[in-house]
DNA sequence: AAAAACTAGTTACCATGAAACTATCCGGAG
DNA sequence: CTCCGGATAGTTTCATGGTAACTAGTTTTT
């Protein structure tokens, strides 16, 4: 039974709720809202949920407790942890946080094909992106401080302060490099673009 | 004919290489890494490239140019774009400089669950990632000043300054993290838990 | 002469994710 | 009282994405 080497966000988000208590993947859905995990893990339709869950029963690391029926609603599956998933699940949280996954965020991709634009088209976009990441930013800094104020440990609210942080240094990079680009101080002209496709290296 | 609602950090790409000059799979696949763009969009096996290739002749925006046979060799199908296709790109392009997309990417994720794990594992954890990424933003920072004394211009590295950037306030955050987990700063209890779980909002 | 790396493309499988569909039930607006 | 929106619960379909491995010839290195 070789578990599947990548434990994905939701799969070790799965096994960590079903850690705390069993349940069935409505219930789980609903908790990772409910705990405002619904920013950092993808529950937005349950399709993958259920593919998750699948694929944790085969692995071995979740198994069926029960099936209820609450009287005319659809079944409801309710899963809990074995022993296996709780060993695999620290597993994986060590090494997701220790070990740096290459991932291919779209937006540095789109900065490496800036030559396709003029230089004002770009300086607009790039402010429209600045408003709605300092909005995002308000929000989480909103949020931190919310759930500081309701007396929350501070090791519940890292994740969020990650966020913070990385969101914060993208605005002020974002920020510069837009002044720079009205101010003049970051041009470039035609002849810049073929010595570029020219060079061998 | 619906263009595909999302471009792809690679469908973008392939249409940014064919508007500088025709290509087959394979040269685009040698100019991604050529360029160094293989950092920001992921060419590691080309099955993705064919498909994404497919999606972008159905939705008309290249075509077959030529299909060549330098004897023995495996054919070469040449691909080119077309006027729609030099449009799209352009507003793929925009769009993903103006509005951030919500991505998953599994570290936030995983700093989530760190109640599963003792304090020394993650502190530990933490810093095997700081050693990681030390050495990955020395690497960013060589090739941009490599770069730079080649004279290229700074709108041709912006994507590299903005990776160097988030990846140095991400380190900054996890030292600053371990230090306060080490020195005792950063604790928390088993009650903690429990008053998180029963928590309502 | 053998091993490795490059050229070029294909196949199969698994994971991810969006969207829409089937149903039922409940609370509130009108 | 009825209709509407929203919550409850799960399924199906389709597009996309990524890994791995396989074929098969060629060039370069050891």
């Amino acid at each position: 039974m070789p578990t599947p080497r990548t434990g994905s966000p939701l799969a070790l988000t799965v096994l960590a709720l079903l850690q705390y208590k069993p349940l069935h993947p409505y219930g789980i859905q609903r908790l990772i809202k409910q705990w405002g995990k619904d920013k950092v893990v993808n529950v937005g339709q349950r399709t993958s949920l259920y593919r998750t869950i699948d694929r944790l029963i085969t692995a071995g690391l979740i198994r069926v407790r029960e099936t209820e029926r609450d009287q005319a609603y659809p079944e409801r599956t309710v899963y809990e942890i074995t022993d296996v998933g709780r060993a695999v699940a620290r597993e994986w949280l060590l090494d997701m946080l220790a070990m740096p996954k290459q991932e291919f965020p779209e937006f540095p991709a789109a900065l490496s094909h800036l030559l396709m634009l003029a230089p004002q088209e770009i300086s607009d976009a790039l402010e429209r992106r600045v408003r709605t990441l300092s909005e995002a930013l308000a929000g989480l800094e909103a949020e931190i401080s919310a759930e500081t104020g309701h007396g929350l440990p501070r090791i519940t609210m890292l994740e969020a302060e990650y966020l913070r942080v990385v969101t914060a240094a993208e605005l002020q990079w974002l920020r510069s490099v837009v002044d720079e680009m009205r101010n003049g101080e970051l041009t470039w002209s035609a002849a810049d673009l073929v010595a570029f496709a020219e060079s061998p290296e």
